[in-house]
DNA sequence: CTTGACATTCCAGTAACTGGAATGTGTACG
DNA sequence: CGTACACATTCCAGTTACTGGAATGTCAAG
């Protein structure tokens, strides 16, 4: 039963819940694969290679629906109406994408500083005056918010 | 019935629906705001810097309620048990936060070479023969191919 | 004083999974 | 061979994180 992969062994490899496949093909984002004698799918090296581009343009925050138009067309080269539609969903896209860089390296400097002033606090074994550096500059969070003033 | 900003302004601010701030409210993820004499929300600054770092962390692909415990520490400065717990989150998350950066990376490169792709295509009039390079052939993302032949 | 853009609450729906139940399959072991 | 055991199947129900709609209230402008 094999000549291609479960769908256990291909959600491993690309870190997925075996479910979520199922939900992909089920919403018609994976085409269904062929079948073992006994009814288990079998995937091949295309279904990798489409699961990694879902995977990415997820990252992007593309819906399922977007990511659908994108990957057809990918897959199967179909052309016409379709590209107009496309490439400025593209361009909307691309421009977004460095903006979403940018956020989440900030975030990860944020992060890293408040790690290595958890782990400081922790070592030193200090109880009190825990506030933290997280949000961006300045402090901000630690606030009770009901500050009245305007 | 200023001083303050309300509920939609905030939103506008952030490009988010007000409605994603009830929800945060009501989950827990953002304390109840002062309200005008006719029971509109007015929010500060504060809010404004939490929802923020809410952003970020929610690009990292935190779930809410892992939000909420950052978030919570943050605010009441609670120190202890939570520390360690704490700490072990944010290591887990920095770990993934570097590779989440580079599959955006990565994406972003698959996404502008088929922008040129397609817009080449288009320019040019070419209406068939649409295969594009989006998947990237090679693997960056989850690395482990062992191919069964197929 | 009405119109229109805002706000409120509550309830219902959606997107994208995720888990559980009931059942079948394939290999390995005594 | 039989029996574990980890896998697979389908179907259905639940969860998370919103998102929209209805009914109603508020406020600044014309």
């Amino acid at each position: 039963m094999n000549a291609g992969l479960t769908i256990g062994e291909l959600a491993r490899e690309l870190g997925l819940n075996p479910k979520t496949i199922r939900y992909y093909e089920q919403v018609g984002l994976l085409p269904p694969p062929r079948r073992s004698e006994s009814g288990y799918r079998l995937y091949t090296r295309n279904e990798r290679e489409r699961l990694q581009l879902i995977k990415r343009a997820k990252l992007l925050g593309l819906s399922l629906s977007e990511i659908k138009e994108i990957v057809e067309y990918a897959i199967d080269g179909r052309c016409g109406i379709l590209q107009g539609r496309l490439l400025s969903l593209v361009e909307t896209k691309l421009g977004e994408i460095d903006q979403t860089i940018q956020d989440l390296i900030a975030f990860r400097e944020d992060l890293g500083r408040y790690q290595r002033h958890l782990s400081n606090r922790i070592s030193s074994g200090a109880e009190d005056e825990c506030r933290l550096p997280v949000p961006t500059p300045c402090d901000c969070v630690g606030e009770k918010v009901d500050a009245p003033s305007e």
